[in-house]
DNA sequence: GTCGCTGCTGGTAGCGCTGTCAACGTTCCT
DNA sequence: AGGAACGTTGACAGCGCTACCAGCAGCGAC
C-alpha cells in the first residue's frame, strides 16, 4: 500500500474499488463494459463512484489502454458557413458518446493537412473525419495506414479510403443548369470563388452541361483564387458583365456570391429574373429570406455532419457500415430569381433529388 | 531492460536518448526546456529524434506531468457567425504553440456550460476560456477553485474571474443609438432575437439611449426568444411596423435580423433610409455589399479570439498581464442604411471609438 | 464423480513520461 | 587553495489506469 488518497485530493478508481468492497479491476470495468459485472458488484460501485463524485482520468486511461477517446476533425475553415453546419452535426451527434472532438482547420492546403494528419495520427485517435477526397499521396498512404476507421466528408467519390459521406458536387451543378435550360436560359454565366476542388467540380459539372447543350463558352467562367465574400460576388458579376453583356443567368458556386450578384443587380437596376437569374449553391438561410428570394442547390451539410460522426461511432465500436459510401443527395430549390414566369402556388416547386436519394451508392471498395 | 522498441513499433523517448547517448530524463528535457541542456546534448537530442522520428505520446506526458496542454473553449453556438470569427482566432493564436483547443458548445445553457466545466475541470487544463459574465453560481465557485488560468469573452464587467476580454454591449448599443440621433431620427424601434445576456445589454443600451432623450416607448420594441435568422428580422419588422407605422429607425441586436429589415422594406416599397434607417450589430463582411449598404457596429471578434488564446497562454507560462481586463471596443460603421443627408466623399465618415480605445480597463478584481 | 465450460473476479505488470532530488563538474570568489 | 555557487545530468519512483492471464466458483454432461 503506502499510495492511497495522494495528493490534491483526487479521487481515484483505487478509491472507488476500496469504498465498493471489489478490486479496482473491477471498477474499471464498470466503467467501460458494466454488463459483464454482476448485478450486485455493478450497483456497489456505482454508488461507490457517485458518492465519492469520480472521474475517470483520461491521460491514465490512454496510457494504459494504448488508445484514445477523442475523433479527429481535419476542415478546410471555420469561417465558412457551410462548415459551421456540418461541425454542428458532428459535435451534436458525438455528443452523449464517450468520444470528444478534436478540431483542425487545414485552411484549405492539403500540405498543412497533411502536417496535421501526421500529428493526429500520432495520438492514436478513435476515428477521424476528413473533408473531401483530394489529399496528397502521403496523406493517403498515411490514411490507409491508420489502425482506426476514416470518414471522409463533403463529397464522395471513387476509392473511398474507408467511409465517405457526400453528395456528387458535379451532378449537383449540372441539375442547377438543367433547372436554368427549362426555364429557357441559354447565355449561363459562372461565377466562383476559392476554387477549392468542390468549386472546381461544380464548374466541371457547370462545363459539361453547357457542351452537351452546345452552348459553352470559356468567356462565361469568371473565377478568382480569392476567398468568397458577397463583395466579391458583386465584383466577379460586374467582370462578367462587362465582358460577356448579353447573358441571362448565373449561375454561382456559393451563396454568398449570389447575394452579391444580387445586390450587384439592384445597383445597375439590373431586373431579376426578367434580366437575369440567379442560382446560388447550398442554400443558406438568407436565400428564402432575399427580394426576390433566390434559388440555390440545398446540400444536407448538418446531416452529412451528423450522419458521419454517428457511422463513424458505431465503425469504431465494430459494427460497420453494410455501405461504406453514402449519397446525401442534393436539392434543387427553386425561388423567385431564376423562374422565367409565374409558375405554380409554392415557391418551392420542383424539387430535384438524385434517382436514389438516400442510399444511392456510387462507388463501392 | 527486457522492454525495448515494444510493440508497434512506436519511437519512445527512452529509444530517442539512447541513439542520442543520453538520458531519457535529459531527452525528456530537450522536449520542453530545450535551454536547460548544453549545447551538445541538445543537437544530438534534436538530431536523434528527427532521424526516428519520435512523436512524444501526450498521454503519458500528462499523466506523469499531472497536466494536459488543452485549453478548453466554450461557446454557446457553433452556428453564429460571430463565434466562427472569434473560434477563428483562438486556433490561429493557439497553433504552433504546444497547446491544442477542446471546443464544446453550450447551446446558450448556462446549465449546460455548468455541465461541461466539470467535464473539463476534471481533466485539469492548462487554461479555459468561457464565453460572457453570465455564470452559474455553481460554475463561478468551480471556474475560482480552477487550478489554471481563466478567460472571460466577449463582454466585460464587473468581478472577472481571472482574466476578461470583451467590450461593452451596453455602451456599443448607447453609440448606435446616439449616431441615429444624430442623424434626425427619433422614433427608433428595436428589434432583437434569442436574448442572450449580451443582447440582452444591447437592449438595456438602447433603452438608456432613449430615456435619456426622453423617447422610451415600450411598443417600439420587438423581441423573441427564438433563435436569428434573416428570415426572422423581416417578420419582427413587420410586427413592429404594424404596431407602430410612424417609427423613422430600427436598431436591429444583430446583422441578420438587419438584413431582414432591409429586405422587408424593399418587399413593401419602403425607402432606405429616406423613411425608416437602419442599424445592425457586429458588421458582418455583407453589411458593406448590401443595397444600400447598412451601418453597422463593428467588433472586433477574430481579435477577440486571438488576444484571449495569446494572453491564456502567455498567463499558464507564467507571465500574467499587467492588466487582465481588456476593452477591445467597437467601432460604429456609418453607411447609407441610416444617413439621413448626403455626407462627406468617405463612406465610413464619423468612426466612434471608446474613450481609450485599445485598453481602456473598465473594471479591476 | 469427474471433466470441461462459462461467468465473474483479482493479481501482476506495465503503458511512456516526468517530478524530485542527489550528484557531478565547472567557475568564481575570498 | 578551499569552498560556495551554479549549471548540467541522471536514478528512481511513480502518475492512474488497463491488458493479460490465472483462478475460482457454479453448472451441466458424460
Amino acid at each position: 500500500m503506502g499510495r492511497k488518497r495522494t495528493k490534491s485530493g483526487k479521487i481515484r478508481l483505487a478509491e472507488v474499488a476500496e469504498l465498493a468492497g471489489v478490486s479496482p479491476i473491477t471498477a474499471s470495468r464498470f466503467f467501460r463494459n458494466p454488463e459483464a459485472l454482476s448485478v450486485a458488484k455493478r450497483t456497489r460501485v456505482e454508488s461507490a463512484a457517485r458518492e465519492l463524485g469520480y472521474v475517470p482520468n483520461l491521460a491514465a486511461r490512454a496510457l494504459a489502454s494504448q488508445r484514445t477517446e477523442v475523433i479527429g476533425v481535419l476542415i478546410p475553415s471555420l469561417t465558412n458557413n457551410v462548415f459551421s453546419d456540418v461541425l454542428r452535426g458532428i459535435y451534436d451527434a458525438s455528443e452523449g458518446s464517450r468520444y470528444s472532438i478534436q478540431l483542425s482547420n487545414t485552411r484549405y492546403s492539403i500540405l498543412q493537412e497533411e502536417k496535421l494528419l501526421r500529428l493526429f495520427l500520432a495520438q492514436k485517435p478513435a476515428g477521424l473525419i476528413v473533408t473531401g477526397i483530394d489529399q496528397t499521396t502521403e496523406s493517403r498512404a498515411m490514411l490507409e495506414a491508420a489502425e482506426c476507421p476514416i470518414m471522409q466528408i463533403m463529397e464522395i467519390g471513387p476509392n473511398p479510403v474507408d467511409m465517405m459521406i457526400g453528395f456528387s458536387h458535379y451532378d449537383a451543378a449540372r441539375a442547377a443548369i438543367a433547372h436554368l435550360f427549362d426555364q429557357g436560359r441559354h447565355r449561363v454565366g459562372f461565377v466562383g470563388a476559392r476554387m477549392d476542388p468542390r468549386v472546381q467540380r461544380r464548374l466541371d459539372g457547370y462545363g459539361a452541361a453547357m457542351k452537351d447543350a452546345g452552348l459553352f463558352d470559356q468567356r462565361l467562367i469568371v473565377t478568382t483564387a480569392t476567398p468568397t465574400s458577397v463583395t466579391l460576388g458583386g465584383a466577379l458579376f460586374a467582370d462578367l458583365l462587362a465582358r460577356e453583356p448579353d447573358i441571362d443567368a448565373v449561375f454561382c458556386a456559393n451563396d454568398d456570391l449570389a447575394l452579391g450578384v444580387l445586390f450587384e443587380c439592384r445597383r445597375r437596376d439590373i431586373a431579376i429574373p426578367d434580366q437575369i437569374a440567379i442560382v446560388g449553391f447550398n442554400d443558406l438561410e438568407f436565400m428564402a429570406a432575399s427580394v426576390p428570394t433566390l434559388t440555390s442547390v440545398r446540400t444536407n451539410r448538418y446531416e452529412m455532419g451528423s450522419t458521419a460522426a454517428a457511422m463513424l461511432i458505431e465503425a469504431i465500436e465494430g459494427k460497420r457500415p453494410e455501405r461504406p459510401v453514402l449519397d446525401l443527395g442534393f436539392t434543387v430549390i427553386e425561388r423567385q430569381s431564376s423562374q422565367t414566369q409565374r409558375q405554380a402556388a409554392s415557391p418551392r416547386a420542383g424539387e430535384w433529388m438524385p434517382a436514389a436519394q438516400n442510399d444511392s451508392v456510387t462507388n463501392e471498395p
